[in-house]
DNA sequence: CGGGACTCAGATACCTGAGTCCCGGTGCCGTATT
């Protein structure tokens, strides 16, 4: 038996690989770069913390959020593996634990922020540790954030080169469930990763269904949504802004649905409090900004409606991806206007750093425009954006199904709710 | 900011016009202040 199948059963306690899980170990552990993209679910943890386990040294993971951190950190040490975090949420004696088990080479995983990682001080110690034993590898968890938030949100997501400028020889693997070809181009230029390996899964999600609908009276229109396909399913609506988070909420509170906002700017109990509450009770609703879902792994979750264009394809597809993980039909829904992508427009004129950057975003917000106002396959366009062939006529989009092209909305809004029930095919929702 | 979307009232079973509101959002880290 191969060490890496018998550090996979007797660690993680799986039978076998999935997927390319073991082509990519296998080009790790050997001291190979790599690109992985795949999805959810799918075992990307697991690509870089086994050969963390086989390799020699301490294994560096830069990871965007604490709670990820936490969870990772957590699960690990559930199988016994020597694993940590180093971040603002340690008090000074767990960071002293911390450290003192890095000197003394206690520990196989180490995660860290790229804010934390891209301190001198820090730096300094990992090319004390480097001399002692040459570090195992670089994992770069949610790469894509690279280029989401390298370019002004957390600008330490791009000084990520100094790994391969300060450890050339330490192999580095860069992984996330979604990036579109500019997304990796730039993870591949940052990372230095340019003539690496790539594992690419497919992005084809086929229990989940595409709806794309213009816009004209929303609340009638999620009323009817929800009334006719998914009474007391779970579900996330996103909004753009906090406030329309906030009265979004209210008023499916008002209306007798169980909404919950979830934004950055509510304190942090209550974001706490929401997504324990999401997570562990049926049938709630999460009416969220972009703050809601990363880490967030909600198998049930049954539809995720926009109640505006998000700004590019790849939100799109990571937002509505957080449906239909039990593999069970799931159901996304956009409401689409016009002036919604007017709106992002304007907000990329006015904030983007440079020509070049706006150049690039303003073609990624077209490319949504593109597929909002299509009457062809969402499916296959969604997967052509991800550069991935697929042949249409996919039977679960609203342009392939009528059963999809129910929420068009009320040409008059009096008649909002009035839907008939037996426009729907039956079937098609089955929930189990 | 100006202009579009939405709400609400009033009149009347669908529609109009005036008034209001809006004009992003994501998190690390470290330091200053209670």
């Amino acid at each position: 038996m191969s060490s890496s199948l018998n550090v996979l059963q007797k660690v993680f306690g799986y039978p076998a690989f999935r997927g390319q899980q073991e082509a990519i170990v296998a080009h790790l552990v050997a001291g190979k770069n790599a690109l992985v993209l795949m999805p959810t679910g799918g075992g990307k943890s697991l690509c870089y913390q086994l050969p963390a386990l086989l390799r020699p040294g301490l294994a560096l993971v830069v990871s965007p959020l604490i709670a990820l951190m936490q969870d990772q950190v957590a699960s690990l040490r559930a199988r016994g593996v020597a694993a940590a975090c180093l971040n603002s949420s340690l008090d000074p004696a767990a960071i002293q634990d911390c450290m003192a088990a890095l000197h003394c080479g206690r520990l196989k995983l180490l995660y860290v922020s790229p804010e934390r990682l891209t301190q001198p001080a820090f730096l300094a110690l990992l090319e004390t540790l480097h001399r002692e034993q040459p570090l195992a590898l670089f994992a770069i968890d949610e790469a894509h954030c690279i280029a989401e938030w390298g370019h002004d949100f957390r600008p330490e997501y791009r000084q990520l080169e100094i790994l391969c400028q300060r450890f050339p020889e330490v192999p580095r693997i860069a992984l996330t469930a979604t990036a579109d070809l500019q997304t990796r181009h730039e993870i591949l230029e940052q990372l230095h990763l340019e003539n690496c390996a790539q594992f690419i899964s497919s992005f084809d999600r086929p229990n989940l269904g595409y709806s794309i609908c213009p816009k004209h009276h929303p609340s009638a229109q999620i009323a009817a949504f929800l009334h006719e396909r998914h009474a007391h399913h779970s579900g996330i609506i996103y909004c753009q802004s906090r406030r329309q988070a906030e009265t979004t909420a209210q008023w499916l509170q008002r209306q007798g649905w169980p909404g919950l906002p979830y934004h950055a700017g509510l304190p942090m109990k209550m974001r706490a409090c929401h997504q324990q509450r999401f997570l562990s009770e049926p049938g709630l609703i999460m009416v969220a900004t972009v703050a809601f879902g990363m880490g967030v792994d909600k198998p049930d979750v049954r539809f995720v409606i926009h109640l505006e264009c998000p700004k590019n394809l790849e939100g799109y597809y990571q937002e509505t991806g957080r449906s239909g993980r039990d593999g069970l039909p799931a159901e996304a829904l956009l409401l689409y206007h016009g002036a919604d992508l007017a709106a992002q427009e304007l907000r990329l004129r006015h904030n983007s750093r440079t020509p070049e950057r706006l150049r690039v975003e303003l073609r990624r917000l077209r490319a949504l425009a593109r597929y909002c106002q299509s009457d062809g396959c969402r499916r296959q366009a969604l997967l052509d954006y991800f550069g991935e062939p697929h042949e249409g006529r996919c039977g679960r989009c609203d342009n392939c199904n009528p059963a999809y092209r129910q929420w068009g909305g009320p040409a008059r809004r009096h008649h909002a709710i009035t839907f008939a029930a037996d426009q729907f095919t039956p079937g098609i929702h089955r929930t189990r």
